[in-house]
DNA sequence: AATGAATGAGTTTTCATTCAT
DNA sequence: CATGAATGAAAACTCATTCAT
């Protein structure tokens, strides 16, 4: 993956932002990358291979900025977790990677390819938020909820609140990412906070201005 | 709208699950309802009038099939409405009308009259949740939460739990709703539970098969 | 030629002011008229028949206003000629006369039957100058120039000045006329009176002005 | 403007004698030069792009054929000028070359970007032979006339006799540019030469055979 | 490594024409 | 007579892909 591929790749994520999935062209993204359209296909066989690949790196990305670091207490590791969820990456670019995100994953019910390495994803960070949580609850931190279906859970409002800010209009989300803030605190009030056993959870805002300061 | 624009309306919906929005082409769709395309167009200016006059469709008919009695107790109106926003239609054709339905959403931020289609029913949505809970505490039902914010908690919880279902493969999720269930089952029990001033939750089971037995 | 057929003959008339003969359909003339397509194509087999059957009209009622009441002197009959030949018709539907003609014309070298239709119209007009000259001639009026000839100048001036007129923009003929009314001043100063054998023309106002009245 | 434009350009006007503007089709332009559609629209984004680019050559090179050397009398210069509009080009493509001029002229009324060439166009012609009498009428070759009046006369026959010779079938005109030729002939003797204030016309005859010889 | 030229297959859209009523 | 519904054929235009350089 030389500097010609991060381009290209960082070029996929401009065209796909303007023109969507369904009416993104190769030379939408040569456009972007002033480079040619034969010079996308010198590197990448066909179309089909170049979005895989962008959404590959896409996810890979991500995943890799997910991770938590495990010597931290499981209420810390948790809300570190969503926050980097829904905040990340957090470039000022953020609604770009969450717009590219969805338009690759409504592909997926008709990409075998693609649709194996959302599972894969979804598989890393929901099995994460599960051993957090089973962690939590082995050492006696979090009440003892049944991990998997509390992750499913979390996961799904976590999704749910990102896909809604992205998708609906300004006027009813507007786009500093309120809508999403909003489902993020009362995540946090009432459901992670009940099953807290003892102590309270480190705050929101602390950990996202952590989170800036350590990107 | 006469049986004539039913069928092609029909038409798009299957087209739409075979192809998938990006790929969908007017000859598709006139090939799922055996007429000529040039018969679409004489029905409907444009491909995009078209999809467009199928979202529409789409969510007016949901809508309807959302609205709660309003003789019903909260509580009953609030499980009604979890049961139906993920569990409708019911006709066996649930996961080809969620996944349309997540198709025309993926194309929102690229298409005014998309979008504000999508604003209208979420408002609705919204609402209706926001209206149930504030009805609830102020007969003292519910505890006093702030309705907007868990109205907007609910209703991302739901949809992020219906899009993994539809875009997530069998292999993470299987077909038969398992992810989406559990998601409402915990949302039941870790959200809307512990809201209740008194008494208990309906069933969802029971709440379903009798939504199945109205439809 | 009923009513009907009238009614159909001047929406193809604005129809094909409004959208030029190439760009012309059957939805614009229905359009024009408040009629369906479909009715058109009871009255007129084809496209080709119902445009051969407007240009046939649209000739023969021009050839009927061209025709020169014969007791009249030949220099009166060669200036109410003049006249009539440009500003005929009269009823503030000229240019619109005028280009339907021009359109059909460019025609011609496609369509034998539009073709033919202009050559019967040709040699009517340059035969009817070509008389008039001829008859001056005899009775000594006119000096002994070749009728055949000069009735072919005459005609092609006309017709030159008309399709300028028409095809140029207001930015170098004006709506008013002016570049055709130059013209036919012209010819009449310098083709038709160095002919007069005695005597001098009829003035072009007056003429026009009696036609007017007549019409 | 390379050779492959040249090769374009060439095909438009072929296919435009052979199918006319109205019915004219990419397909018959690509047909007439053995290259694709696709290629076509590689060069010109639109149809009307690649017609209004064709235009723009038939005039420019029309215009670089008609102008005259100045060094010349302004009577030679003249009938130079008559020479050169009516039998130009020469290289046996005139009827082609005169019929594509008309069948894009016919689309000035409903194209503002032809209408605007055409204007040029006849701005330039016309201002050339007022210029020329102007000139003659200072050097006192020519009777005092009004140029502008007198030129616009002139073009308007030059165009009538031309646009006829087109327009009408050969049983009118015959293939031979007699119709033409005759009204250019009538033009010398019954317009230009009373304006002649001594000596003789050049010949028509000699005038052609030089332009023939120096084309 | 890089590009402009070129194309075939396919897309939306148009339109004259037909047909059932 | 008159119309709306319907269609086949063809139009302009698009686009992933290939190829020569």
């Amino acid at each position: 993956m030389g500097a010609d591929d991060d381009e290209i790749m960082t070029a996929v994520s401009r065209a796909l932002r303007s023109h969507g999935y369904a009416e993104l062209t190769m030379q939408d993204i040569a456009d972007e990358c002033s480079k040619s359209k034969s010079l996308l296909h010198y590197h990448y066989d066909t179309k089909e291979d170049l979005l895989v690949a962008f959404l590959d790196q896409l996810l890979t990305d991500y995943e890799q900025r997910i991770e938590c670091r495990a010597d931290q207490p499981p209420e810390q590791r948790l809300v570190d977790f969503l926050a980097r969820f829904v905040f990340t990456p957090d470039d000022g670019d953020r609604e770009n990677f969450h717009l590219a995100l969805l338009e690759m994953r409504s592909q997926g019910p008709f990409n075998d390819r693609i649709q194996a390495q959302l599972d894969r994803s979804d598989r890393l960070l929901r099995g994460t938020v599960a051993e957090i949580l089973a962690e939590g609850i082995e050492t006696g931190r979090f009440e003892p909820v049944d991990p998997d279906r509390t992750a499913a859970l979390l996961v799904a409002a976590l999704d749910g609140a990102r896909t809604r800010q992205i998708t609906l209009g300004d006027s009813v989300t507007d786009t500093d990412d309120t809508y999403t803030r909003t489902v993020v605190e009362e995540i946090l009030s009432q459901i992670v906070d009940p099953i807290l056993a003892e102590g309270s959870l480190p705050g929101l805002d602390a950990t996202v201005a952590e989170l800036d300061r350590g990107a």
